[in-house]
RNA sequence: GGGCAAUUAGCUCAGCUGGUUCAGAGCAUCUCGUUUACACCGAGAGGGUCGGGGGUUCGAAUCCCUCAUUGCCCA
């Protein structure tokens, strides 16, 4: 087929990604090979490709289409989840534009909006997975509200409740007094705000000893349970035990202490008001203290506000500041800038607020999970292992796990009310099963579903993606069906370090828990995508490019390669434009390759030319070294390193010498044989471009010849591995420093390449001729004369111990001569002078280890004789 | 405030357990070159006292201490 000569990206993408799914090369069914599994990280369902995704995404494809190569049954399990936050906070601002209050609409009225948006915008993200050329098995795509999925984090949940590992229990949570309702960490926006910092006098009861302490908030005095000093503090030591009266309301209270306490802010002295401050929670909780909630939802204070009842927050702090003053316990005012948190919606300050959320027991679940990376005998690898650090810290310190959310937009909580009392719920997987524990439970048979109301709070979005490796295959609804028998434990799973514990370190614990088994073998941690400033891509910053774009203009071959050459495992990658540019270069230069190959007129009647035949035994001898190579990156996730071995193998190897070697003459043809086993080499060079590039080499791949679906590149077989003639490889290396002081000479006397030069050499070092043709070609020389003696009136150069002669036509600078030969003898004394200077030293060595001496005395016996030939040069030119 | 990283050429980075990858790669820069695959090209060149200081050692980019700077995570 004629080849184009211009490669055109879109039109090659589009034809070979439909050929490939018409084929069916993507999907996977369980059989007797090996399974190679990926899950995706499932992105948000109505997110879109950002730069994070591309590199991410790219790196699963470049391993997944590796394994496939290597004829594992490879398979890549897509899918989205609901990421219930980011999701619902669209759709209430959807609705909002058209004038719709999300609390006027039922619950079921919210979920259909939510739905819709989901529908028509769900699944954007998958499409453009598929323009970056991404290989998943599409007809196992999953979303994780899916009802399958669904069902299966029912199942969990109420498993995990009936094994008693999840409570109810009370949580500060950011509280949006305006819109009185909860907001999660990511709403709220901490700002700097000029306040003022109140210094209030407390009495010691039983005497008429004072403390002071300091506070931002004294309008919640109210709820103050205790005092707290540091127990290093001997300021306090005095105050140890006693207790201290609250101004105004006169409730006594308990002093404590407590190292949390910085001795150096304010006073040394803290007022605890565990209601409404998150650390004084942690504080109260310690210390068993009383909590007083002292606000109404709306933030007006209510009873324990005695007088200000009903009064907003900011109205009391004033009043209270004026009482505390006129009563004298204000003892002075500062100004004080603190950070503020205010909702990203109402603009409100946040208050903290302490409220019934759902919680799963941490402590005993995660311990497979720390055994399981951290243990004598690992189980689950993470690259690069610095995170592993993170990972024990994260680990060892956890929390329980609050998994309510106060959304609509998610699993909704199985817990079903029967009455008013803290205890009377039951948890089950149905409205019915429901009915029969509420009714063994109570005893009152008369108990039906209407007396029976679900909790309305929504399970946390990570409590669904934790199943993820499980859920995808069924296997926790059916946890002997075939996929997950197959496919389980995934092989790697590649995701940023940014959710290590939300969601890897969780889907290890729930492995654990519900297969007995890992979820996957190794975590390669990408890093984050940042742009030429450093700073993280962002789509507030603006700075991140349109992903579908960069494929358009670099194609998608190029930006995978681009994002790929500078992303070692767990580094940010500053990217850099200029990369795909690069990668699209790579491209071009591989096209051309074939190009030229496929030019070439073949003759069934010359013979191979001993040129040829050494040309390719030495390329074939460094693509098996560079084979070894990059599977050994692979090993390691070093994609970055495997794909720079790959671009300089092709590109100067490949390109720059092995097709410079066997190129024929002008409107000559090339020999069969060579021909033939060029046309292997690349196909061998295509099959480890392809996890990169596949849509050039795909490309390529069907011109080289007619191939049947079964032939197709994407399913073809990686390079067995060779024995490497490294003694040929030692032989090239010399003959190309040959060409390179023949390109130089050329250089320096500005001598045109088509002039053919005559050129000798003395070989000293006993050099073999395997070369020689080829170095006559590439340094366009007339022959290769052996000689014994200086050919005089010549250029010359050296390579280790050989001279090399080029006489030329007209005067020599006989001067400019012995200066550069003086030159290099100087360097080279100066050298051996270091290497005998190291050798003479008797602690070396004794010290040093055999290999160490026998390459120094090498690089003395090699600096001996290029002196011996440098002198000799000298004395004939003088 | 606590913890964890990092600092090597103009840029992005590699350099594993101290000595053949020991100062490297790619890009960028500069010089020369339109040789019939490719100017999205070819041939060459320059560029780093390996963040500063100290120590261990025959030998340190590599190990230890210290200071400085930066980043990340947790509070």
């Amino acid at each position: 087929m004629q080849m184009p000569l211009k490669y055109d990206a879109g039109q090659v993408e589009t034809k070979w990604y439909n050929y490939w799914m018409a084929h069916n090369y993507f999907h996977s069914e369980p059989d007797e090979r090996e399974p190679y599994t990926i899950v995706i990280p499932p992105p948000n369902v109505t997110g879109v490709l950002h730069m994070g995704h591309m590199l991410n995404n790219t790196i699963q494809d470049v391993l997944i289409r590796r394994a496939r190569l290597q004829g594992k049954n490879a398979c890549w399990v897509p899918g989205t989840d609901h990421a219930s936050i980011a999701t619902e906070a669209k759709v209430v601002a959807k609705l909002k534009e058209q004038g719709i209050d999300k609390n006027s609409l039922s619950r079921e009225a919210f979920l259909k909006h939510a739905w819709d948006w989901t529908h028509e915008y769900g699944g954007v993200i998958l499409e453009q997975l598929k323009k970056l050329g991404c290989s998943c098995d599409w007809d196992r795509t999953k979303f994780t509200m899916d009802d399958d999925m669904n069902e299966a984090v029912i199942k969990v949940f109420v498993d995990l409740y009936n094994k008693g590992l999840i409570y109810r229990g009370y949580r500060m949570v950011n509280w949006d007094p305006e819109a009185k309702t909860t907001l999660s960490d990511e709403e709220v926006i901490y700002e700097e705000k000029q306040g003022n910092l109140y210094y209030l006098k407390y009495k010691i009861e039983g005497s008429n000893d004072t403390l002071t302490i300091a506070t931002t908030r004294p309008e919640t005095i109210f709820g103050d349970t205790a005092i707290c000093i540091n127990p290093n503090d001997e300021r306090f030591a005095h105050l140890r035990g006693k207790k201290a009266i609250v101004p105004i309301c006169n409730r006594v209270i308990p002093i404590i202490e407590d190292a949390y306490v910085d001795m150096a802010f304010g006073t040394g002295c803290l007022k605890v008001t565990p209601a409404h401050d998150e650390n004084d929670k942690v504080l109260g909780d310690k210390h068993n203290l009383e909590v007083i909630d002292i606000f109404n939802d709306n933030a007006t204070l209510n009873s324990f506000g005695l007088h200000y009842q009903g009064k907003d927050r900011f109205v009391v702090r004033k009043e209270i500041t004026q009482e505390l003053d006129e009563n004298g316990f204000l003892v002075k005012t500062e100004t004080h800038v603190n950070k503020v948190g205010t909702s990203e919606r109402t603009k409100a300050v946040i208050e903290p607020r302490l409220s019934d959320q759902w919680f799963l027991k941490m402590e005993n679940l995660v311990k497979p999970a720390i055994n399981a990376v951290l243990g004598d005998a690992p189980e689950i690898k993470l690259f690069p292992k610095k995170f592993e650090n993170t990972y024990r810290h994260w680990m060892e310190n956890i929390r329980d796990w609050n998994i309510s959310r106060q959304l609509l937009w998610g699993q909704q909580i199985p817990a079903y009310y029967y009455g008013n009392g803290k205890n009377d719920f039951v948890v089950a997987e149905t409205k019915e099963a429901a009915l029969q524990l509420a009714k063994q439970k109570t005893n009152n048979q008369q108990l039906t579903t209407h007396d029976l109301k679900q909790d309305t709070d929504a399970l946390d979005t990570w409590f669904s993606s934790w199943l993820w490796p499980m859920s995808v295959f069924d296997g926790i609804r059916h946890p002997e069906n075939k996929d997950i028998k197959y496919y389980y434990p995934t092989n790697d799973l590649v995701t940023g370090p940014d959710i290590l514990f939300f969601w890897v370190a969780r889907m290890i614990i729930a492995g654990y828990e519900y297969r007995g088994e890992k979820p996957f073998n190794n975590v390669y941690l990408t890093g984050l995508v940042r742009d030429k400033q450093r700073r993280k891509m962002s789509k507030s910053l603006g700075n991140s490019p349109d992903a579908l774009k960069l494929i358009e203009e670099y194609s998608a071959d190029g930006v995978r390669v681009g994002l790929l050459l500078s992303s070692a495992a767990g580094n940010d990658l500053m990217f850099d434009e200029a990369l795909c540019q690069q990668g699209k270069g790579f491209g071009n230069k591989i096209w051309n390759a074939y190009r030229l190959v496929d030019g070439w007129e073949i003759d069934q009647n010359i013979p191979q030319p001993q040129a040829n035949k050494t040309a390719i035994a030495w390329y074939q001898s460094k693509f098996q070294k560079a084979l070894l190579e990059i599977d050994d990156q692979f090993s390691k996730y070093r994609l970055s390193d495997a794909l720079m071995a790959i671009y300089k193998l092709i590109y100067d190897d490949f390109c720059g010498w092995l097709l410079e070697m066997v190129k024929p003459a002008y409107q000559k043809p090339i020999d069969a044989v060579t021909y033939k086993a060029i046309i292997a080499i690349f196909e061998d060079n295509l099959k480890i471009v392809h996890p990169f590039m596949p849509f050039l080499t795909e490309d390529i791949w069907h011109y080289i010849a007619e191939r049947s679906p079964e032939e197709a590149l994407i399913i073809a077989k990686w390079p067995e591995a060779k024995p490497i003639n490294d003694s040929l490889i030692a032989e090239f290396e010399f003959a190309s420093e040959v060409i390179s002081g023949i390109r130089n000479i050329r250089k320096e006397k500005n001598i045109p390449f088509k002039d053919a030069l005559a050129f000798s050499v003395i070989n000293y070092e006993k050099a073999p001729h395997s070369f020689d043709a080829i170095i006559e070609k590439l340094g366009h020389l007339e022959t290769i004369a052996y000689v014994e003696n200086a050919v005089e009136g010549a250029l010359t150069f050296r390579v280790k111990s050989n001279e090399y002669f080029i006489p030329l036509k007209g005067s020599i600078d006989v001067e400019a001569e012995i200066k550069k030969l003086t030159d290099e003898l100087t360097y080279t004394e100066g050298f051996l002078k270091s290497v005998q200077k190291k050798l003479s030293n008797e602690r070396f060595v004794a010290g040093a280890p055999e290999h160490v001496l026998t390459n120094e005395r090498n690089k003395e016996a090699d600096a001996l004789a290029k002196i011996e030939t440098l002198k000799t040069s000298l004395a004939s030119l003088k």
